[in-house]
RNA sequence: GGGCCGGUAGCUCAGUUGGUUAGAGCACACCCUUGAUAAGGGUGGGGUCGAAAGUUCGAGUCUUUCUCGGCCCA
């Protein structure tokens, strides 16, 4: 009977999100208009944003960390978009590298394939079609996120443009002279006389040859140490002649002792680790001995020692260098280091200055680097080192060990380590160190701690070796001149090679004719052509001068790289030197880094564990916009907890976000009008609705400097309040009376309207970035302005609506309606009443309340038929609940004696 | 094993220069409503701040140790 007479709320807005099945429509919708395309045409000539995509690997799936990374992207290339700049979002891949040879290599092993008998140029085309296999599946994974971006003309390290421009970049680091030759240890086969990937070792047990070797001390700040030995152990005597260098762990107890036995170490005072000391003294056949002294091992810092073969012209110091990775697992808790027979040996001398060379050549003899034993095969050293240590009398034992060591997978033969030519870009040579720790302080980090991380690691990183021995990779642009040993550096052979690489890509380097790189200033039988490829993180590291500078829509520096803290290594690390080294400044103004995945136990995600989520099960349960506010919600400076209680949780936010919206659509009727805000005359609007357009004025505050600190998990936590406490429990719950049983155009409802209108308008906005899908349905309901909410602006909300001395008079009046609740709340927990309408409030105020209540209706406040006011001085608040008497309008439904005076 | 970061209610997060009974929302419990209805409203119970020791008149907030977790390195 009386629902004609109300204006209930109406919308074709469902309850009912059905988000997985609605999200593929909208971006049908985003496909159809091209909205990344009427993006740019938006802000034609606006303020770039650059966010410059950290290219992901591709290959395989992703995962939720991709999935982070990727909507993080995106919500702040929204924001910044919806602030008004043209904020541009190209998104690039990895493509280069091991993994995809590996995958290539198993799919011949499947197929009974030898690697080896397929031309390298076959082989790098077949992992091209792998990688852009997956780039392709990536793609789609990636839009199904919501993620906006030039999906069409995306960037990759393989593209024949980076290719070209790798070439360049590495001519400029040649150049310059940073780019220099070294070697570094790689496991070598001397059968097959080639350098093995890790995947092609096999581990067998073999027969070693162990020595116990003394090396004198020539100077220590211990005083006692100063005339004794200090004793290592290996399992390889022949890499002796290339020791360079001893290692002790600075937090192990070590020992001075003396020997008494007769022999060559009669009365000879030698230093080892004091848990080692039985395993020696039994080993070694140690009879009679005294301890001397017993210290820590952070005291042999600075002490030098004598080359066992000293008197045989190894006439060189060797200092005690201090490492982690020596234990006391066996040995002598000191250990030998030979920079070019082991990767430890290797880091640790480069380290401390000492570089590696080359000590034994592809055949496993050893070069004229190495006195006494050029030419020797190293496999039948052993011997002869370890006659000559005795005649030396710095043999204290040998013997003989049966232990698991690398062999060939083809050939069965014993692997060493060996110093290969290796290419390096000095950190010193030309600054590059101090140049990148300034750029580190020139950029701004999110969260602020990433500064500190990416400073430490580039204050103590080594050289950086960009050249590997694979195929898949830009080649290095190298030609070696076979009699002088001079590196080509020309200007314009690196051009010539970088225009064949733009129109054929890189693959000819394996298969041309040299002199087609050459060109004709040079023959090409006076060089020998490199076949080393460039390691991928000089590729991805590139990425800035083949994207950001190349293309027209970008800018150089960017605004912002974002990826996972882990890139403060990887990613961010390389991009910064590979910048400052030809540039002098970093590629980029700032730098976001978010934390990982973790289970909701804070575990990370494991197989084993079972706790992974892949972001394809959350897409089909949730949808796309409930991913992208836990992403929001999240404090990404810190790892990032989710499983589906996690997501449940956010789904009911969810909910109470899309009622909020449903309220306001069904009030409206679907019919959104944007009236400007200049015109609005808030004098005119009741008290209420000018609080809350003082509410949302200082909420976009809050909103903007959250945005502009990225801060979105407060920002999201704000927004969130919003809709619960201020609007459904509030505004919306007191107007409903008002809405529903006034009079259509009555000045008061119509007051309401306006309010609910610009609530739409701002939570849309200030939603969209966050919630693309759901806020993109209903502005398709609602607005015919432009094609997307996505091409809106952020409001921008006149002064006048702030309000302050409001502000604090109705915060007042919120308290007064707390206690009435709490009031009313007693009665109908003793059944006297039901709904608050059936109440009547007498409600005592100090007389100091006078102001605030003053032309306020507090039974409208707080949703009851009756309230009335009586002041003293000694009460504060006091508030006495009764039912209300009279008859329940079928109207408003409010209790009365009288009748309803709107509804007679 | 080392470096860095972190551990506040079941969950997501606030807690300013150390200062009164540690906050919010969600979840939960109970109640109401049935004109936002697979919605909405009200009230309420939950933390002693990872653990211990210390500095201080006073510490979630400073120091140390331990513990758990994460990233990187070895």
């Amino acid at each position: 009977m009386s629902k004609d007479q109300i204006n209930l709320p109406k919308t074709a807005f469902s309850m009912k999100a059905n988000l997985p099945i609605r999200e593929p429509v909208i971006l049908e919708l985003w496909n159809k208009i091209n909205l990344y395309k009427e993006l740019r045409n938006s802000r034609k000539g606006k303020e770039k944003f650059v966010l410059h995509d950290g290219p992901p690997y591709a290959n395989g799936n992703i995962h939720m960390g991709t999935a982070l990374n990727k909507i993080l992207k995106d919500i702040i290339v929204k924001f910044h978009q919806m602030d008004g700049k043209d904020s541009v979002y190209v998104p690039g891949w990895d493509c280069h590298g091991l993994p995809i040879e590996w995958k290539i290599e198993e799919q011949y092993k499947k197929n009974k394939k030898n690697k080896n008998e397929v031309p390298v140029v076959e082989f790098r085309k077949e992992c091209r079609a792998f990688a852009e296999k997956w780039i392709g599946v990536h793609k789609e994974q990636f839009k199904r996120l919501g993620v906006i971006g030039d999906w069409e003309n995306y960037y990759s390290t393989m593209s024949y443009d980076a290719e070209a421009q790798i070439v360049r970049e590495l001519g400029k680091f040649l150049k310059e002279g940073s780019l220099y030759k070294g070697f570094k240890p790689v496991l070598w086969s001397t059968v097959e006389k080639t350098a093995l990937a890790d995947a092609e070792v096999e581990y067998q047990d073999h027969k070693s040859d162990t020595i116990y070797v003394s090396f004198p001390v020539k100077s220590s700040n211990i005083k006692e140490v100063e005339s004794g030995n200090i004793i290592i152990w290996t399992t390889t005597p022949w890499t002796i002649p290339a020791n360079k260098a001893l290692a002790f762990n600075e937090s192990l107890e070590y020992l001075l002792i003396e020997i008494n036995d007769n022999g060559d170490f009669k009365d000879k005072k030698i230093v080892i680790a004091e848990a080692l000391l039985e395993s020696v003294i039994k080993n070694c056949e140690i009879k009679k001995y005294k301890t001397i002294k017993k210290f820590k091992g952070k005291q042999l810092n600075g002490t030098i020692c004598n080359h066992p073969f000293l008197e045989l012209g190894y006439d060189y110091e060797i200092p005690m260098l201090e490492a982690r990775f020596v234990t006391t697992e066996q040995g002598t808790g000191i250990v030998h280091c030979a920079p070019s027979h082991g990767p430890d040996d290797f880091n640790l001398c480069l380290n401390n200055g000492i570089k590696a060379i080359e000590t034994v050549d592809g055949d496993g003899k050893y070069t004229k680097n190495v006195s006494l034993f050029e030419g020797i095969h190293i496999f039948k050293a052993n011997p002869i080192v370890i006659e000559k240590l005795k005649t030396q009398k710095k043999l204290l034992k040998n013997g003989e060990l049966i232990h698991s060591y690398p062999h060939s997978w083809r050939s069965k033969a014993p692997l060493v380590h060996r110093a290969t030519p290796q290419w390096f870009i000095s950190m010193e040579s030309h600054k590059l160190r101090d140049k990148a720790l300034k750029a580190i302080d020139e950029t701004t980090f999110y969260p602020s701690k990433g500064k500190e991380r990416l400073k430490s690691m580039i204050e103590t990183r080594p050289d950086w070796c960009v050249s590997r021995q694979r195929v898949w990779g830009v080649p290095l642009p190298i030609f070696v001149n076979k009699k002088t040993n001079e590196i080509l550096i020309d200007n314009e052979v690196f051009e010539t090679i970088a225009k064949i690489y733009e129109k054929e890509g890189s693959d000819c380097w394996f298969s041309d004719d040299p002199q087609k790189f050459l060109g004709k200033k040079y023959k090409s039988e006076d060089f020998v052509k490199l076949s080393d490829i460039v390691e991928v993180w000089f590729d991805s590291g590139s990425t800035h001068s083949f994207v950001l500078e190349k293309r027209a829509d970008l800018k150089w520096p960017a605004s912002m790289y974002l990826e996972g803290s882990d890139q403060h290594r990887g990613w961010f690390h390389s991009s910064l030197l590979q910048s400052c080294g030809t540039r002098g400044r970093a590629p980029f103004e700032s730098i976001l880094s978010h934390g990982f995945v973790v289970d909701g136990k804070g575990l990370k995600m494991s197989k084993s564990l079972g706790n992974v989520i892949a972001p394809e099960d959350i897409l089909k349960k949730y949808g796309a916009d409930i991913l992208r506010i836990w992403v929001a919600s999240s404090n990404y400076a810190e790892d990032l907890r989710i499983d589906y209680s996690i997501l449940d949780q956010h789904s009911e936010s969810y909910r109470k976000i899309r009622n909020t919206f449903r309220y306001l659509l069904g009030n409206l009727n679907d019919k959104f009008t944007d009236k400007g805000f200049e015109e609005l005359n808030i004098e005119k609007l009741p008290e209420l609705e000018q609080y809350m357009l003082h509410k949302v004025f200082s909420l976009n505050n809050r909103f903007i400097n959250y945005f502009k600190n990225y801060d979105f998990h407060n920002l999201y936590k704000e927004l969130l309040n919003f809709c619960t406490v201020d609007l459904s429990a509030f505004y919306f719950d007191i107007r409903k009376d008002t809405l529903y049983c006034d009079p259509i155009n009555s000045v008061k409802r119509q007051s309401s309207i306006v309010v609910l209108n610009v609530l739409l308008n701002s939570l849309l906005k200030w939603f969209a970035p966050i919630l693309s899908f759901t806020t993109e349905e209903i502005y398709q309901l609602i607005s015919k302005k432009n094609k997307s909410i996505h091409l809106e602006k952020f409001l921008d909300f006149p002064k006048k609506f702030e309000n302050k001395k409001i502000a604090e008079k109705w915060s007042e009046l919120i308290k007064i309606r707390e206690i009435c609740n709490i009031s009313i709340e007693e009665k109908r927990t003793s059944k006297e009443i039901g709904s608050s309408l059936e109440a009547e409030l007498q409600i005592k105020l100090n007389n100091k309340f006078k102001q605030i209540v003053k032309n306020v209706d507090l039974s409208e406040l707080c949703i009851t038929s009756k309230a009335e006011i009586n002041f003293d001085d000694q009460s504060d608040i006091d508030v006495v609940t009764q039912k209300a008497l009279g008859n329940k309008c079928p109207v408003c439904w409010k209790i009365s004696l009288d009748p309803c005076e709107r509804h007679p």
